[in-house]
DNA sequence: TTGAAAGCGCTACCAA
DNA sequence: TTGGTAGCGCTTTCAA
C-alpha cells in the first residue's frame, strides 16, 4: 500500500491538517521547524497524494480531458490535425503538472459521459461543430480550449457572455485567401478547389477555406466555378477536366500528396501543367517529390498554446483573452509554378 | 451539481446498498421490483457513478494509463511508431469502456508518480529498456502490456515468474532477415544498414533488426562490414561511398524517405544505382516516389491487442497468453530492382 | 431482500 | 500555529 498522509502525520507526531498544509504549500500556516520535519518524511517515501481522494474533495483533479471530435466513430490519427495539437499538448502538460485524458467525442452523450466521471480541470475541444459547442457549454463549468473551432459569428462577437470559453484557431478565411492570391500573383486564372466533402452551409475549417479562396477570385474579377470545386473522390473527373484549371487549392498536404501520386500514375503529372498549393506543412511535405509549396498551420503551437492558457488560469487564475487568432504562413516551394 | 447515488436512494425510497447494488449488476440481491424504479430514475438522470469516489473505495477506476518511453523530454508523435499505436488503443478503448491516460515517461521516477497519483487497472508500456521493465515491474502490481520492449532472453525464457505482464512485439529479428534476404535475392551483396543510433549490446527494436541484418548476410556467405553501418547523421558519407553498397536496410520508413530526398537533391538518386527496403509502411510509404518497398508492421493493431487484452484480463477475469509474437510482412513496390 | 454504518484519503472549516 | 472533525460519493461488510 501506499503512504497515506494519516501515516506521514503519525510519524511526524503531528496533524493530518498541519501534513495537508504543507503538501498544498500553505506554508504561513505552518511553523518552518515542523514543516522541514514533514518534508523530510516525504521525501523519504516520495509520497505523492492520491488525486482521486483529492478529487472527491475538491476539485484539483489536475486532470486536463482532450475532446477530439470526429463524425466517424474513428478518430483517424495519422492525420496531422489530429497528432500534432497532441504533441503540443504533451510538451506543455508534464511541465504544468497535469494529466491528460484523450477522449474521442462523437455525440452529446459522449462529452456528458466523460465529464461526469471525472472531475476535469479544464478541457481541450478540437474540431468541434457549432451544435457540439452548444452542448458543451451548456454541460461544462470548468473552462474550455476550442482549437479549430469555427462557430457562427454570433458568438464571437458576444464573447463576453460565454466566460471561461477560450478560442485558439487559424485564420483559414485568410490563409485559403494568401494561397489563392499566391497562384493568381502567378498567373493562374482557372483555380480548381479540392477538399475532403464538407458542408457548405456550417461554419468549418473547409467552409472558410472555400469562402477565402472565393472571396479571392472575386476581388481579382475572376469568379469561382461550380464544376472546379472537387472532393477526394473526383480524382478521375479531375484528371478528364485537367484542361479546365491550371492550379489546384487542395485543403491539405495528405489529400495533394494522393492527388499528386494519382496524376503520376496515370503518367500525367508535370508540375508545369498544373500547379498546387495546399494547407499544413506536415513534415512529409517538404520530402515529397516536388517538395509541396503550402501554407503552414502550426498545429503543434496550437496544442501548446492550449495547454499554457489552462495551465495559466487554473494555476495563476489569470483571464486570458478569450480568442488567439494565429496566422498560416507561406512555404514556397516546387509545386507552384509561373503560368503562361 | 450532478447527481449522486444518495439522490436516486431517496427518491426511489430505497437505501444506498440497494442503489449501489443495481449499479453494480448484483441483480440477484434486489428484487425485481425496485430494480426497474431505481433503473428508471438513473436513465432519467442520465446518472454515471463517480469514477474518483468509486476508484478511491476499490480499485475499479476504468483507466488505463498509457506509458510511452522516451529518452528525450519529447515524444516524437510524428512517428507513426508512437501514432498508431494510441490509434489502435483508442479504437478499442472506448467500446470497452476505459478512458485513457497517456503518460510520457523518461525514469522511474515518472512510472512512480503516475501510478500513485490515480488508480489504474492496467498500463499499455511502450519501447520500454530492460532497466525501465525491471522499475516498473517492481513498482506495480496491476496488469501491463508491453508493447515493442525487447528484454534479456531470461525474462521471456522464464515467463512464468512474471505474472501479469504480457508482451506484443514484431518479431524483429526475423522481419529484418527477411528484408535482408530479399535484397540478398535480388542480387545485391553489399548491403548497407541504416538507422537511427542505438545501443548494440542491449536489447531493442533496432538492435533486433541490426542482428537479423547480420544473420541473413552470413547465412548467405555474406560478412556484414563496419563501414557500412550508418546512422541519420552519415548521409554525406554514404553519398561519397555510393558506391560501396548497391541496396540500404533502413530502420523505418521515414528515414528512409529522408534518405531518398537528400540522394534526389544532391542529384544522385537512381533506382538501378540504390535499392532501398525499410520498415513500418506508414501511409506515406506508398506515396513517396518511388513507392517503398518495405516490411509492413501492423502497429494500430498492435494497439488494439493491447487494449484488447487488457480488457480480457480486468473484464473476463482471462488470463491470457503472455507473449503475442507478430510478423512483418514484406510490401513489394518499388524502390528494390535486380541487382546485376 | 434490504439497510445502517464504516471507511477509502484527502481538504476545509472551525475551534483551541 | 495547530488539531479535531465533517464530509466528498461510493462500495462493502454485517445485521436485520
Amino acid at each position: 500500500m501506499n503512504v497515506t498522509i494519516k501515516q506521514i502525520a503519525q510519524e511526524a507526531g503531528v496533524s493530518l491538517t498541519t501534513v495537508s498544509n504543507v503538501i498544498n504549500h500553505k506554508a504561513h500556516r505552518v511553523s518552518e521547524e515542523k514543516r522541514q520535519i514533514i518534508e523530510a518524511i516525504i521525501k523519504k517515501y516520495d509520497y505523492s497524494p492520491n488525486m482521486n481522494a483529492r478529487a472527491l474533495v475538491q476539485s484539483s483533479s489536475r486532470l486536463i480531458g482532450l475532446l477530439y471530435f470526429s463524425d466517424t466513430p474513428r478518430l483517424d490519427f495519422s492525420d496531422p490535425f489530429v497528432t500534432e495539437i497532441l504533441e503540443g499538448i504533451e510538451r506543455k502538460t508534464k511541465e504544468a503538472g497535469f494529466f491528460t485524458l484523450i477522449h474521442n467525442v462523437i455525440s452529446k452523450h459522449d462529452i456528458l459521459a466523460v465529464q461526469k466521471n471525472w472531475k476535469f480541470e479544464g478541457f481541450i475541444a478540437v474540431g468541434f461543430s457549432q451544435e457540439l459547442f452548444e452542448e458543451i457549454n451548456q454541460a461544462v463549468q470548468s473552462p474550455i480550449v476550442f482549437i479549430d473551432t469555427h462557430l457562427e459569428a454570433r458568438v464571437y462577437d458576444h464573447i463576453e457572455d460565454y466566460p471561461k470559453r477560450y478560442f485558439i484557431n487559424t485564420d483559414d478565411f485568410q490563409a485559403a485567401y494568401a494561397a489563392t492570391s499566391f497562384l493568381i500573383e502567378k498567373g493562374h486564372q482557372e483555380i480548381a478547389f479540392l477538399s475532403h466533402v464538407f458542408d457548405d452551409s456550417h461554419p468549418g475549417v473547409i467552409q472558410q477555406r472555400f469562402l477565402g479562396y472565393k472571396k479571392a477570385l472575386e476581388i481579382n474579377q475572376l469568379s469561382w466555378q461550380e464544376h472546379l470545386i472537387f472532393n477526394k473522390s473526383d480524382f478521375q473527373e479531375m484528371l478528364s477536366k485537367r484542361k479546365d484549371y491550371s492550379a489546384v487549392l487542395v485543403s491539405a498536404d495528405y489529400l495533394a500528396m494522393e492527388f499528386i501520386y494519382f496524376l503520376k500514375q496515370a503518367g500525367h503529372y508535370e508540375v508545369e501543367d498544373v500547379s498546387i498549393i495546399s494547407f499544413d506543412d506536415i513534415k512529409y511535405a517538404a520530402l515529397n517529390d516536388p517538395p509541396l509549396t503550402t501554407i503552414r498551420l502550426d498545429q503543434i503551437s496550437k496544442g501548446e498554446q492550449a495547454m499554457q492558457l489552462l495551465a495559466d488560469i487554473i494555476d495563476k487564475e489569470e483571464d486570458p483573452q478569450q480568442i488567439t487568432q494565429l496566422y498560416g504562413s507561406l512555404i514556397v516551394r516546387e509545386t507552384v509554378v509561373q503560368h503562361h
